[in-house]
DNA sequence: ACTACGTATCGACAAATGTCAATACGTTTC
DNA sequence: GAAACGTATTGACATTTGTCGATACGTAGT
């Protein structure tokens, strides 16, 4: 059984000052910003970057929203390359993907 | 006759990885990402860093939106801080607000 | 003042989004 | 295998969002 591949793959293109952005392109770019641009999902990301891991157990107390919410917001990181998935027993634990934030920024530079 | 300010005054906080965002700074911070979350908005800022500025004039043929949809979008961009707008004329005229760039790139740190 | 023209706002609408209760799925432990 | 428990999915709903036609506003030139 294969992991679950994040459905976008790399953030697609130059710096934004530095070469105009096809169409194709700001809508690959877009969604990525998308899947950080709401508050539940930037603490997410913010607590798990900060500690360093998260288990999904937790969140929903932290955060005070649903388990489903929470479960929902996390499968947008992960789908995003943002958060990565990892199955210990029952309990689901994400991590920061450094080099996705990294290219992110990069792309806005 | 003062000029408008943008809704969005400074970004709120320290990089994402650095401290847990608290809520009211993720909804500031999330605001300004939504600013940018979308592709004719990406494809509006890509434009004007790379040339340096840019006439809302042009924009509606470059980017096969009609006049009322670009207006709306140059609106979000500058209320979030990210675009500074300048009349010249019955033209109006724009271009990026790197510091502001820089800062939200910041934040993701 | 009237006209021409670029831009902003209004009204409407379809589509996307955030949320939760209910339910299904998986893993661990009896 | 059955029970317990964490997580994902489904269905539903209110809100937000992107879009455009029609219209109002402002500036420049006649």
């Amino acid at each position: 059984m294969a992991k679950t591949i994040p459905l976008i793959q790399e953030i697609c293109c130059a710096p934004l000052s530095e070469a105009q952005l096809a169409e194709d392109d700001a809508v690959d770019l877009a969604r990525v910003l998308k899947a950080l641009a709401d508050p539940v999902r930037l603490r997410l990301v913010s607590i798990i970057a900060d500690v360093g891991e998260g288990c999904a157990c937790d969140f929903p107390a932290i955060l005070g929203k649903s388990q489903p919410t929470i479960s929902h917001h996390l499968s947008q990181l992960v789908e995003a390359g943002i958060l990565e998935r990892e199955q210990r027993g029952k309990w689901a634990w994400f991590h920061v993907n450094d080099d996705r934030l990294g290219d992110i920024r990069a792309a806005l530079g």
